[in-house]
DNA sequence: CATTTCCAATTGTCTGACAATTAAAATCTC
DNA sequence: GAGATTTTAATTGTCAGACAATTGGAAATG
């Protein structure tokens, strides 16, 4: 692991990806410890705040964890779904909340995973799964829920389903969609009306996957998909005309 | 933008997340100048080490850039796509090599994900895309060619045909999942029989794709994952015989 | 007006110090 | 000797102050 003093790159960006590709490439491996900070200023020939600096990118991406005391130091992290989820979903609000992308792209994007998931889905849902999708339309269905509790059980009704096609990677690839749209979703306003027609499709896309029936769980989830557009664009016009 | 010196979390921490939550929260807008270090490390009352570290986070996350200069300073980041795209390649990566997700978990949300694209491409493609797809094909039918650049050649023919959807997050959701597997591919030799099965699935694909036909897309892209399984497979047993 | 020089602001790096944390080693008590 | 307590050493976290490098704008110059 060697660094060049005279790259116009700053010092602490050459070492924490000098670190990195070392993980990478499995020269570190998971959970070793880094040599400590007074040897990494030594080894980079640099001071001791050029390499902590280095160090807390490396943090920042969940790449290593740092922790105090005698036997402490940093070390390489065993990347959890966990961090991975929460990256993914800082990645994807950003883009929506800086308009790089339509809250309509998104939508898209999602709904096309989850009829992705549909026949994975359709094979693999276990009792658990159907019984928290159905336990979440009948929350659904109670009178006098708060918009924001809809929305929240309507997450959690898709969050399982997902899951239920039983692919970690789909899973926290639809994770940051779901979530980026979140607070856009909550702005929305949900009628008697509009409810009773989610629950209607909510219920029809668990019949269908209760009887391993994807292609009616795809023709479910685009129904849905229109109803959500229908939905957020009547919240956006509404929204526009308050601005004016 | 308040930090707590007594709560437990390290301050460059606190101080990372507070701004992040203002960039979030729009707060601070994309290329709006945030405070000097100097200025920062009087609104925390710390000092500027620490100020530094926090930014250094953010930095490694892009969510900021700095520049040097009597002008200079930190500047919210306009998330872009490659920035995204880097991002969730070197997440999706070390998921794989760190064992936390399988190459057939990942090559199943790979296809799964192509799946999704089909309908929508099917309707969208252009004829740039057909012609670099087309184009793929025609370079992998070529004799003499190495099992890397039959790779590499794959991926762009995937690439072109998801990008046919016109829907970015797809793109960039499917980078993560393709780049991370291009180290196991490239570990396959590709005989001259797997090579034509390939082209004629290929072929076919891109044929469906003209036509609008979303439904022969899709089973090409199913036969195509069986078949990448099967060489998978095959390069796996291998490479474990060799080992012993 | 164009060019050059200078200046001031800002980030990058360095040095040295002390605080906080933590596990292990040493000591004490019974 | 066993268990509780204290000490110690290693390590990261924070602070303070200094200087270097960079860079755009202001001032001086022709």
């Amino acid at each position: 692991m060697k660094i060049d003093p005279n790259s116009s790159a700053d010092l602490s960006v050459q070492i924490a990806s000098a670190i990195k590709d070392a993980i990478i490439a499995g020269d570190l491996i998971v959970d070793e410890r880094l040599p400590s900070e007074t040897e990494l200023t030594e080894q980079f020939e640099v001071s001791r705040s050029t390499v902590r600096e280095a160090l807390k990118r490396l943090a920042a991406q969940s790449l290593i964890r740092t922790q105090r005391g005698a036997t402490g130091g940093a070390f390489v992290n065993r990347l959890s779904y966990e961090d991975a989820y929460a990256q993914q979903i800082t990645t994807a609000t950003l883009l929506l909340s800086m308009n790089a992308v339509s809250f309509d792209t998104a939508c898209e994007a999602r709904y096309a995973l989850e009829r992705a998931c549909a026949p994975l889905a359709a094979t693999r849902r276990d009792a658990d799964h159907l019984a928290t999708m159905r336990a979440e339309v009948f929350r659904q269905n109670q009178p006098g829920l708060s918009d924001e509790a809809f929305c929240a059980s309507d997450v959690a009704f898709h969050r399982a389903l997902v899951d239920s096609a039983a692919n970690p990677v789909l899973s926290y690839q639809l994770a940051g969609a779901v979530e980026a749209m979140q607070p856009l979703m909550n702005m929305i306003t949900f009628t008697e009306r509009d409810r009773a027609r989610i629950v209607e499709l909510h219920t029809m896309i668990v019949d269908a996957l209760d009887q391993g029936d994807a292609e009616a769980v795809t023709t479910g989830l685009t129904e849905l998909e229109e109803e959500t557009r229908k939905l957020s664009q009547n919240a956006f016009e509404k929204r526009a005309a308050q601005q004016r």
